[in-house]
DNA sequence: TGAGGACTCATACTAAAGTACCAAAACCAC
DNA sequence: GTGGTTTTGGTACTTTAGTATGAGTCCTCA
């Protein structure tokens, strides 16, 4: 924001200096008319450019794609551990390699998994990963 | 392209039109001087704009995120079938409902199956889907 | 025309994955 | 500290997934 003010205060200068650096050159003289009429031109465009790319960037920022929506895990009623295993699984672990991986049993995986489907209303790992991909509780 | 050559050709014409109504207004007085500048500047602003967001919109339409990468599909040695049946995995179905899907039997997406999970070097549907998304032969 | 690749299907098997039910710690909140 | 949730683990079972092997059909390209 300061940056902005900042940069609007220059070029409001800029541009009076320019009016009055040209009034001046008609004055003594309209040599330098082009080239004051082409600076202003020059100094234009590119606050046109930098305006633009401000807007278009700021659009980028306000909607980004691979965010994860924490809201929706709770409502689902997903637990910590659920979730630890869940992101486990669309890295396409196993179950043993997810029990080694978490230092528990492949029982409490196995148990872990079958309460977390249907949260996400799944009946396989595969369509886990696919409903928790479209829901953006995973990325 | 026809329409890039167009616009500019207009903004030359535009601004060689301004150059001569700035010179005319100097030598017959200069009244209308600031309304010149200032015009010469509203354009270049608008231009910069507009080029600018061209730039940008080209851009993006070179790097879409979401792009399947088909020659690292038959680099790999992935068949029609073979790929529509990976397709389908990731979409979170059992081989069975990919045989009835796909009017075939299940035997024969296990064949496809194991086939395919040595191209992707995936030992698991699961780790396949990942495989895939992570080379970008599927969205 | 015949060799090779792709697609199909079957049998038989092993290995995971998933379900159901139970139960004991551990943790957190009230 | 009592009650609810989470995490953990087990047994026993069914289902799905995946491997290995063999074989028939179809199509293409040399």
């Amino acid at each position: 924001m300061k940056k902005t003010v900042f940069v609007f205060g220059a070029l409001i200068v800029a541009l009076l200096t320019l009016f009055q650096l040209s009034k001046y050159s008609i004055t003594t003289g309209n040599l330098g008319i082009e080239f004051a009429i082409a600076a202003i031109a020059l100094i234009f465009f590119f606050i046109g450019i930098y305006i633009n790319k401000k807007s278009l960037h700021k659009k980028q920022a306000q909607i980004p794609i691979g965010e994860i929506d924490e809201d929706k895990i709770s409502e689902l009623g997903i637990s910590k551990r659920e979730y630890e295993i869940l992101i486990k699984i669309s890295e396409g672990l196993s179950n043993k390699e997810i029990a080694s991986q978490l230092f528990v049993s492949e029982s409490t995986i196995k148990t872990h998994i079958s309460n977390l489907f249907p949260k996400l209303d799944a009946k396989r790992r595969t369509q886990a990963i696919q409903r928790a991909k479209e829901m953006r509780i995973i990325p």
